[in-house]
DNA sequence: TGCTATATGGAATAATATAACAAAAGTTGG
DNA sequence: CCAACTTTTGTTATATTATTCCATATAGCA
């Protein structure tokens, strides 16, 4: 819980989505999966930005960009991606978007697997700007301990969970301001 | 968070029901609220069971019960449901189930209004057991706090959020050891 | 190389949800 | 009660999201 969690529109993108393509590669080199052609295309255009997207449009941008698919082509690579911790789904609007951990650490010289398959075991929360649309995800609150206490008192097994958080992220709050 | 909060497979729900219908019946009066003959056999169906439910399933459910309906109907009255707080949506599978405190509460003789509406402020916390389907709903958790707090360090304003936590509940843990 | 598992292509269709407009029913003020 | 108005429901069509099924291609390996 360090740094930047919620990114800032005017940020520098460029160096968000090299750093996730060079994670992606070499996590997936690590774990033994296929990162293929098809699936990176799909990760691309979804690491294009912090906002969430829809299956059709990332199928519409590929196919804008020459590479026409079926949309069950889309849905196995996000499946894929998903699988692989790469990018999340928006159950609320159902959307996907990188995972920011991949967006935002340095993974220079990790031992990736591990890094990356135990924080997938918490649980996911994420906050979404209804206005600019705009992904926020945190990691080591201390909401994980209160889920695992409060189901334990119930007896329930825990599988996995997910916390969307919607409302407007303070840039647009500010930028509602200048509006009036 | 003081009894029941992960309805047992083995309680005897005809009360759940009525208590439910009964709620929803003085509700809708002190609220000014429209609860149509329509309306109510949705809640209904729903209210039959502590599972969540899809929409087309109300409507398979109706149109055997003789009332055919297009599937808007059906959307439009569970639109009104969710707006009184009556029933909530499972945003990971598209299901929708009654709200367990209008299942749970001894509402004889309160002010409706106050009590419920307030607490939809809240976070909303669903246990689901991936097995039987059930829910549990919890209220008043720690996690309300914590939102709020870890939210407000990101200058995030928040407007609503929902955790969907899912697992096994501990009656089909009970089972599922039988069954071996 | 040939065998096998995995990934992709392609067509059709399922499952979930909404738009647009007309008709009916409830509400309010005379 | 009537007339004007608002809200709800009916009807038809269509949009959006996701999956099934089967054929083909590609990668990894004995």
């Amino acid at each position: 819980m360090t740094n930047s969690l919620f990114p800032h529109p005017d940020h520098d993108h460029s160096g968000c989505t090299t750093n996730l393509m060079r994670f992606a590669d070499r996590y997936c080199k690590q774990a033994g999966l296929r990162f293929t052609k098809l699936r990176r295309s799909v990760l691309e255009q979804i690491a294009a930005s912090h906002k969430a997207i829809g299956a059709y449009q990332i199928l519409d941008k590929l196919a804008a960009d020459g590479q026409k698919l079926a949309p069950i082509s889309v849905y196995r690579s996000l499946d894929f991606l998903q699988d692989a911790g790469l990018i999340h789904r928006l159950e609320s609007t159902n959307a996907y978007f990188a995972c920011q951990r991949n967006f935002n650490d340095d993974h220079s010289e990790v031992q990736l697997l591990a890094k990356h398959k135990c924080s997938h075991k918490a649980p996911l929360v994420f906050l979404i700007c209804e206005d600019c649309g705009v992904i926020g995800e945190i990691e080591g609150t201390p909401i994980e301990g209160l889920i695992e206490s409060v189901v334990r008192t119930e007896g329930f097994k825990v599988d996995r969970s997910q916390l969307e958080i919607k409302g407007i992220c303070s840039s647009c709050q500010n930028s509602q301001i200048n509006k009036l």
